[in-house]
DNA sequence: TACGACATGTAATCTGTTACATGATTGA
DNA sequence: TCAATCATGTAACAGATTACATGTCGTA
């Protein structure tokens, strides 16, 4: 059976506790996100669609006057989920504009101007690792335990793998920038600002 | 003026040299694809589009009975590609299905098959980190140049700090797994395998 | 003569986002 | 009472891939 890309996360949340649409675009939103996003537009219709081909179900569970359908996995879904983490194949899709931006710096007439463009970039995943120390100062609660060795033992299992992930990666490529700039203006300094 | 996706990759590389939509599509496939894909529909399109508001020029030169049509840059396009490029924003997105499944890998019964998940993940990247070493040794004949020392003179300008980014950034996520794969080795044979 | 590279283009399809519509509940 | 949050859903649009259609040229 084949998943689409949103029944991927949707069976993996329901793989850990019963949830509504709603419940599972919170915890997208604040967890897979910076590698898996999804939208309602997709979240609906593929529970209505993952419903048809049984491998969730889905109870009516209103709060007061106010509509909510829970949704549970089934056995079958169970197997299709762990079926497809066990494929040892898997896609690694990259838009990077800040890159894309780099690669083109020689159009740019001087030095400064090119070693901008890469203090840019290394911004940019300053304000991601920002971001990402707020979602795991989120869970531990008042001091931002950030810092690889203590994470794993505030956000257990594998997602502390994953949000380890996303800190050490975005720190490691502001990490590279800062290098490039300081081997650029080196460059710069030996053949005294001749291009590139 | 609002420069689309393709766009930036087409004024870019116009930027360069003067090109046909075939010989931009074959440049892209060579280099930003790790990074910013673009296929046939949407390159020719936009070329029009782009004709139509003079950021490029077209000119038909046929090659034999071989239609051909070779596009230039203008003043006005370079100025829209360098006032794009020294904007300091841009977007990062990335769609990481190995990620996502270390993330779910606790769906899966055994220590050893969590291990596996990002050992799957690993050899992905290490397929990525082969196939950049074929990009920067076709270049520089011969001898597989791919140590970040010598990548720079080999390809000199830009684009080479790109190629040695995807270089660096494949091999670190090896590491990376290389580094967690074991320390869960060792949590295992500390607990004796009692779950994650 | 057949295949692969050169060359341009479009149509169908798929995936995903955004905006909108609708309405209940909770707390300031 | 007003705003934020809870909750579901759809329609319009944007972005991108794939497959197809068409034809030339060089070379094995």
């Amino acid at each position: 059976m084949e998943l689409s890309s949103v029944g991927k996360v949707i069976l993996g949340f329901l793989s850990r506790e019963d949830l509504s649409g709603y419940d599972i675009k919170l915890r997208v939103d604040d967890s897979t996100r910076f590698f898996w996003a999804a939208s309602y537009g997709q979240i609906y219709p593929e529970l209505k669609r993952l419903e048809e081909e049984g491998l969730i179900k889905g109870t009516d569970i209103p709060q007061g006057g106010r509509a909510r359908r829970v949704y549970r996995i089934t056995e079958a879904g169970r197997e299709v989920l762990t079926s497809w983490i066990m494929d040892t194949g898997s896609t690694v899709e990259l838009r990077h504009e800040g890159l894309l931006k780099v690669f083109f710096a020689d159009a740019l007439d001087s030095t400064d101007n090119q070693v901008a463009v890469l203090e840019a970039m290394a911004e940019v995943h300053r304000r991601q690792v920002r971001e990402l120390e707020l979602v795991a100062g989120k869970k531990s609660e008042g001091e931002l335990a950030c810092n690889p060795e203590t994470i794993a033992e505030d956000h257990p299992g594998m997602p502390a793998f994953v949000l380890r992930f996303g800190l050490d990666f975005h720190r490691w490529v502001v990490g590279w920038c800062e290098r490039e700039i300081e081997s650029a203006r080196e460059a710069e300094r030996v053949t005294g600002g001749t291009g590139v």
